[in-house]
DNA sequence: GTCTATAATCAGATAGAC
DNA sequence: GTCTATCTGATTATAGAC
């Protein structure tokens, strides 16, 4: 098994009282606009959160549309700090091991900070200037990432020739949906999305899906 | 290959002149809660949509709570429809059959109603009042059978042993989200997720992940 | 069943004092 | 940088005519 680095997301303890009220009023943004899309999020709810008064939200970001960028700006900050230290592990690592290593980063980040996949969910789902927004600030590029790798694997003969397209966007659910939807998870299942050994669970199992598949090998063999 | 039957699951034209008041106002009413979530979305925009005035929306449905409930009620039908059609193609068959098989009708009923996993994940990620209605409604039933089949499989010895709560989670998400964040999939690979050649390949694409796995038998007996 | 009119509240945003 | 006070417009919801 692979073990991806830790990298250090900052905490979502949320404490509203930490920081100056800029910081507060970004970390409480991320959190509402996660939780209730752009439309949902009122940033006069943000300013009492963040213990401070709505006309502040303005001085320090002009809108409502400002805000948000400058939250996902932040958030972006941590996405980038993520994959720089799993481009650092990859290097010289055969195929399939990098493969099982992006599936766990994944998997990890979205535990450590699910806003980001939240807010994707949210613009991806309904396009528009936000979603442009994200694609300018170059999301999409660990995907693309992600779709050479397995190109380059089908040519070596390690991987499937499968769309790759349809196989990126099916990890990037499993890895991402299991943190989106963790109230559903809980209720479900009573599973904490947050606990350790939950999150380590969820990355096994994915990176044992989708490597090897739920079938045992001779069943596998015949189908 | 496994085929499953096409439900019939009714049109996405949102024709707004298209029945009765009533109607047009609960068809605009889930595509509205599905794209921009309960909070985000306002009654008399749907109204407009609808082409009716806003009190009219008050008319037939008591609170805005009431028309979401109705939304809701209204779409499970047509999920009820599709997994009772499911159930009956699964009478009888060989567990990885019926594996394949539910995988092939999720993956199509998602691409025939985004609506309704898009409001799941919106009220999964929230929790609250909704997300019980939804259980209330028994929409957590279908992923336990899921379940089931799964336990069921490893103990005959075609599954592997996985957790079964990961599994479904991870298989869930990957059916519907490919359908969720339509719009990241058309501007990251200019697919249209409604293009019917596109829905079979990535059923196609998630039965082989989910089944056998990205590597190759060789890779994958040595890894 | 559908409308007009309107109440009460809340949103995002601005002006100006400290 | 942070506040109080306020403006404008949109929101949910109600009252009452037809």
């Amino acid at each position: 098994m692979v073990e991806p680095a830790r990298a250090t997301v900052a905490g979502n303890g949320a404490d509203a009282t930490a920081g100056n009220g800029r910081d507060r009023i970004l970390r409480v943004a991320l959190e509402e606009f996660a939780a209730n899309g752009f439309e949902g999020t009122s940033m006069a709810h943000i300013a009492r959160r963040a213990g401070v008064t709505q006309p502040l939200v303005h001085y320090h970001f002009a809108s409502k549309d400002a805000l948000w960028r400058a939250a996902v700006d932040n958030v972006l900050g941590l996405v980038n700090q993520s994959l720089e230290a799993l481009r650092y592990e990859l290097e010289g690592r055969p195929g399939p091991e990098q493969l099982e290593l992006i599936l766990r980063t994944m998997v990890r980040f979205n535990s450590l900070c699910p806003e980001f996949g939240r807010i994707v969910a949210y613009e991806g789902a309904l396009g528009g200037e936000r979603l442009q927004y994200l694609f300018d600030k170059q999301v999409d590029v660990p995907y693309r990432d992600a779709g050479d790798l397995l190109r380059q694997g089908a040519e070596d003969g390690w991987a499937k020739h499968l769309p790759v397209e349809h196989v990126v966007i099916a990890t990037a659910a499993a890895a991402a949906y299991f943190f989106v939807i963790k109230e559903t998870v809980a209720q479900m299942y009573g599973l904490d999305v947050h606990d350790p050994t939950v999150v380590d669970a969820h990355a096994d199992t994915v990176v044992e899906l989708f490597l090897h598949g739920l079938l045992t090998p001779t069943e596998s063999a015949d189908a």
